[in-house]
DNA sequence: TCGATCATGTAACAGGTTACATGATTTT
DNA sequence: AAAATCATGTAACCTGTTACATGATCGA
C-alpha cells in the first residue's frame, strides 16, 4: 500500500505523469521513496483501473505521449483514510550488521572496500539533502507549518545518515589500528 | 539474497531449525533481521534443495520432528563469496516521511498518535538492545576482534534509535507549542 | 557518432506477507 | 478453560527487480 499512497501523495500536491514522478523521486523526494519506472507505470496502471487515478493524454509530436494523471474523488478518499490509520513498523534487515558477525572471515581487504564505499554513498546522500534543502527550505524561520514538515524529513535524514558516518569512521579507524600495532 | 546470506551466517556459527533462528531473529540477531516462520521454512527448504545446507531429523516424542540444518562445502563457500562482494545501496523508502507532505490534511490526532507509538516501539528496541548487550557485550574491553564487531552493530543500532528519539520530540514539541498558542 | 534525455511499456522472476492448517504441552 | 509455546508446513497474493523493447532529440 505504501507506493500507493506516496503516488496519491506527490499527485495531490501536483499531477504528473510516470516519468514526472520518477524525477520527483530523484529530485525532491530523494529522502522519500523511490522507485524503478516499471514499478511506476505498472501501479499507475492498476490505480486507474481501481479508480483512485485519472489520466489525461497530451500527444506530443514526435515523442511518445504524456499520460498526465491526477487524483479522482475516490483517491482523495483513499489518501485520508491512509493518513489516519497508524503505520506499522517496518521489519529489521540489514546486510551489511550480518557480515560483521562473520568478522574473522570476512577478508580485511574487503571489509575496508565494503565501508569506504558506504561512506562514498552516504556524503553523496548528504550532498542531495543539501541540494534539497537550498532549493526548497532556505529559510526555515519563513516556512509555513505545512512547509516545515516536510523540512523536518530532511533534517532527520541528514542526522541520521551523520550518525553512520561517525559509526563508520569508528570502525575503520579500529581496524586500522589493529593492524598497524 | 540477503536472507540466504543472513542464514548461512546464523547457521554456521550455530546449526539450528527453522524454529531455532525464528527465536534468533527475536533475540540476539533483532537489530540484523527479521522473517517470517513461512519465509524461514521455504527457505531452508530451498537451500537443501540447491545443496547450500543438509538437515538432520530430530524425531520427537509427542512433538513434529525438529530439523536441524548446518552448511555444506557448497554452503561455505557461497558465503565467502557474499562476504567478498561489497553489497547495493538498499533503496529508500519511508512511508512516515511521506505523510509528513500532507500536514495539514494528516488529522492533528493521527500525527501525535503516530509519533507516540513510534516513540513507544523505539523504546522497546532500546529495551532489546540493552538485553542484548548484558547477555553477550557485558565487558566490551576484554572482547576478542571478532566479538567486537557484532558489538559494534549494536552501538550503532542504539545510536540510531537515539537520534530517531531526538527529533520526534522535537517534532511533537513543535506541534505542542502551536496548539497552545 | 556516441551517450544522455524524453517517454512509454511487457514478461519473468525473486522476495515478502497474509491466510489457513495441525496438534500436543505448558503456563496462567 | 484459555492462552502461549513448541514445531512444522501449503497456497495465494502483493511488491520489487531484472531483462528486454522501442524510438526520437539533443549536446559533446
Amino acid at each position: 500500500m505504501s507506493l500507493r499512497a506516496v503516488l496519491l501523495i506527490t499527485l495531490q500536491r501536483e499531477p504528473g505523469s510516470g516519468y514526472d514522478i520518477l524525477q520527483r523521486f530523484k529530485a525532491g523526494l530523494a529522502h522519500v521513496w523511490q522507485a524503478s519506472h516499471q514499478q511506476l507505470y505498472r501501479e499507475l496502471d492498476r490505480m486507474r483501473g481501481d479508480g483512485l487515478l485519472a489520466c489525461e493524454t497530451m500527444p506530443q509530436s514526435e515523442r511518445p505521449d504524456r499520460k498526465v494523471y491526477h487524483l479522482t474523488d475516490a483517491g482523495h478518499r483513499a489518501l485520508d483514510e491512509w493518513l489516519a490509520e497508524p503505520l506499522t513498523a517496518s521489519p529489521v534487515r540489514q546486510p551489511l550488521f550480518a557480515k560483521f558477525f562473520a568478522w574473522e572471515q570476512w577478508p580485511a581487504d574487503a571489509r575496508r572496500d565494503e565501508l569506504t564505499a558506504l561512506q562514498a554513498q552516504l556524503a553523496k546522500r548528504l550532498v542531495v539533502y543539501a541540494t534539497i534543502e537550498k532549493q526548497w527550505f532556505a529559510d526555515p524561520a519563513s516556512l509555513t507549518p505545512a512547509e516545515r514538515a516536510p523540512w523536518h524529513t530532511l533534517r532527520l535524514g541528514k542526522r541520521l545518515t551523520k550518525t553512520w558516518l561517525g559509526w563508520i569512521e569508528e570502525v575503520l579507524e579500529e581496524d586500522r589500528e589493529r593492524h598497524v600495532d
